[in-house]
DNA sequence: CCTGAAATGTTAAATACTTAACACCTTCTG
DNA sequence: CAGAAGGTGTTAAGTATTTAACATTTCAGG
């Protein structure tokens, strides 16, 4: 039984801003996102979010900030998780490789060594 | 202006299905989710993706394989891309690192002579 | 042949998502 | 202190998604 509790195509876009801006207030979310919604709409969602348990708000002055509920590390796994089980056969090291690949430009010294020092701890 | 043209989480989850299984049946994409949706509702999904493009189907003996129109590959590396941006600052060596952390047990020799190999090309 | 199994095609109701209008509450400013 | 600016809360209509029922087709076996 595969459970089924992602969220909704809007949803999911207004998760993903809150994760970039990491904690905003509507307006921000609305300008981060900038694609003709009203503020009313953007305000909707984000209290959509917050009964749904995704996001929590905290008052700043007159108005509320949001952010997420779970941590941007947290997320950022389950996202890594999710892409390389449907795309890389629970692979992470071909998820790597294929960043790898992707990367534009050069790898500097100093990000290999980062890896280097990683992979040695590994072994 | 973000555009705005993902998938519902429900298109969604038959995507990821038909990724994962390469090419399939209506039955076996309903095996793979078996998350106690009718036969009938998941043919109605998959009719539904392929109208808008996202899959096509080919006879095979008297029933139909559904496969992605985009290649898996690409499709990959679209989903890395947006998961590197949203919680990785953009930068696909950030993502590396978590990836390698995440993974479980340790680096074999062989992956990290691929990797060596990756680097060494970059530079 | 004729029947059942395994598909498919079509359609429509139920639910969820999405959007935005309207009313109200604080400040700040002239 | 009136009213504009920038917030908020509430509510409801319009769309899209999601589900599954029902009818139909095809083929293999008796």
């Amino acid at each position: 039984m595969t459970k089924y509790t992602n969220m909704s195509r809007r949803e999911r876009q207004l998760m993903d801003a809150v994760y970039r801006l990491d904690k905003a207030s509507a307006k921000e979310v609305m300008e981060y996102l900038d694609d003709g919604s009203s503020y009313s709409t953007i305000r909707t969602l984000l209290r959509k979010l917050v009964e749904k348990g995704h996001i929590k708000r905290t008052e700043s002055g007159l108005k509320y900030l949001y952010y997420p509920v779970v941590k941007r590390k947290t997320a950022s796994q389950n996202a890594l998780k999710r892409v390389v089980s449907t795309f890389f056969d629970d692979s992470p090291m071909l998820a790597v490789n294929s960043l790898l690949r992707m990367k534009k430009g050069a790898i500097t010294e100093e990000e290999f060594k980062q890896i280097e020092a990683l992979i040695k701890k590994k072994k």
